[in-house]
RNA sequence: GGUCUGUUAGGGUAGUCCGGCCAAUCCUGCUAGGUUUUCGACCUGGCGACACGGGUUCGAAUCCCGUACAGACCA
């Protein structure tokens, strides 16, 4: 089956800083492979994926996989990511990997403790703190740059344990902001990294000193990323006064949530819950986990162009899930062939003179011309048990006509829609005694039903909408009928 | 506790830099009606917001001061 996507207008994103002071923007999504990509992670890729296509850009994925013991990589993540970022309708221009960058690291590291701005420290952290918070410099601030290189090389070559000293960039002592001050560029870490190109390395560099370092590296005009790295820029301002370096233009973003969903959106307190058995895995449905989305059948562009209308403010934004539904739903609705499916069949026989053999319902109301299907009308029939009407009741079943409720069956009356119309006779699918079984797969559950034969004509990953359910797209992997269920 | 952000309808968002065209935009949601042999789609109408208090000004969502609340980072 083929899928026509229909083009959802776009809002359009404001204009980067300084754009025409650039021959080209170029950008990076940095992630840190410790997990699979979130909801909230889409709006990088979105926003900066879009603005590569308004500004004729650039943009790389680059790993920063430069903590391999409290964000620990986790090896699968890297390829989910990069399949993320394709789900999302962009493609990186370059995909690099700090962990395979860490002598270019250390390389800027020596050029800076020559150029007298940074120092190795052994104080434990709680001294420094103390002595940073009242604006004092520690003894080893005046270290000499002989000795300063000796312990950086003892780091690199791993002569030291975790905690047991760090390489400190020399800033501003008197700065109001503490955060600020002689801030930790590298430290030991004794875990191994996970990727086995790098398990050897001990000295390992601090985010704000390997993302410096490569943004400056990369060429990167226009850095843009959460809130919550509000302060690095500051911290990095003082390494690019050392080498003399430009500092590209930043862009700040508050934090996303989601308000269908009761996790907060962190990787780490995901991989937590997972842990403590909360979830089944990072595949449980109930995560707000990309590939689940995509699983679900939720198109990519209806995550981006939510994410685009976010724009870029520093609010901290509550996303409405029903938001990427509805944009969901507006290219789904015209590709989705109707079936019925029931999820709690209760078998009834049906009887009546003129009751017809057979009867034909379009694939999809408004395209006729993708045909019909034929259905049976078998002398049992099922119908989902929430619709059991009472006793004398009348209801319409789609395509078959109107009927009575009575002792346990249902009776016919007659196949005149109009009539049933004028009388508002609730309108329920129903299905003959030849069918298959399809299990739903949905945050709530997996619900064991019944679907219609057609279903044969389908295969994985088409989409369909189970009239009065909603919408699911179907996986006939294992072998048996199951579909993972989108959205109203 | 320190530093820095932010606050426009139920959820988002535009407008704020350079005050008047803003009785405030668009999406989503909710709602009423129409249409449709789905609880989907489609059409038409409706609901709903400038955090609070002061100041500047002929005029403030927009500028200034304060308060409240929220968030981030550092401790």
């Amino acid at each position: 089956m083929e899928e026509e996507f229909v083009e959802v207008p776009k809002r359009q994103l404001p204009d980067l800083p300084n754009a025409n002071s650039y021959d080209q923007i170029r950008m990076r999504v940095a992630p840190n492979p410790n997990g699979p990509w979130h909801i909230g992670h889409a709006r990088m890729p979105s926003v900066i994926g879009t603005y590569k296509s308004l500004y004729d850009g650039w943009f790389a994925c680059r790993f920063d996989d430069t903590d391999p013991a409290t964000k620990r990589p986790l090896l699968e993540a890297y390829d989910w990511i990069l399949e993320d970022i394709q789900y999302l309708g962009f493609e990186p221009d370059e995909v690099i990997m700090a962990s395979d960058r860490l002598n270019l690291y250390y390389d800027h590291a020596l050029q800076l403790i020559n150029l007298n701005g940074a120092y190795t420290c052994t104080c434990p952290s709680s001294d420094f703190s103390n002595l940073k918070n009242s604006g004092h410099p520690c003894p080893h601030r005046e270290n000499s740059i002989e000795q300063t290189l000796n312990e950086f090389q003892d780091m690199i070559d791993g002569n030291f344990s975790a905690g047991e000293v760090v390489l400190r960039v020399r800033t501003d002592l008197s700065n109001s902001n503490p955060a600020l001050r002689d801030w930790v560029a590298f430290r030991m870490v004794d875990v191994p990294h996970p990727r086995e190109v790098a398990q050897t390395h001990r000295c390992w560099p601090l985010l704000d000193f390997q993302s410096a370092i490569d943004d400056h590296l990369l060429e990167i005009t226009h850095i843009i990323r959460g809130i919550d790295l509000q302060d690095s820029a500051k911290r990095q301002q003082y390494l690019y006064n050392y080498f003399n370096w430009n500092y590209p233009e930043v862009v700040h973003w508050g934090r996303i949530n989601i308000d269908d969903h009761s996790v907060p959106l962190s990787t780490s307190s995901m991989s937590n819950s997972i842990e403590s058995g909360s979830f089944t895995g990072w595949s449980d449905l109930q995560l707000p986990i990309l590939r689940n989305f995509k699983k679900r059948g939720i198109h990519g562009d209806a995550i981006t162009s939510s994410m685009i209308e976010l724009g870029t403010s520093t609010n901290n934004i509550t996303l409405s899930i029903s938001t990427i539904y509805s944009k969901n739903r507006s290219h789904i609705d015209k590709v989705a062939d109707r079936l019925f499916f029931i999820k709690n069949p209760s078998e009834k026989q049906i009887f009546g003179r003129n009751l017809p053999e057979t009867v034909e319902i379009p694939m999809h109301p408004d395209h006729t011309e993708r045909g019909f299907r034929k259905l049976a009308i078998t002398p049992s029939i099922f119908i989902d048990s929430s619709d059991i009407p009472g006793a004398e009741d009348i209801l319409y079943l789609k395509g078959i006509g109107s009927v009575r409720y009575t002792r346990d069956s249902f009776e016919f009356i007659e196949n005149d829609f109009s009539s049933a119309q004028s009388q508002s006779l609730p309108i329920i699918h129903w299905l003959p005694s030849t069918h298959e079984q399809l299990c739903l797969k949905t945050s709530q559950g997996e619900f064991n039903g019944i679907v219609e034969s057609t279903i044969c004509n389908y295969n994985s990953g088409d989409l369909i909408q189970f009239e009065r359910v909603g919408f699911a797209k179907l996986d006939i992997s294992s072998g048996v009928y199951a579909a993972y269920f989108s959205h109203p």
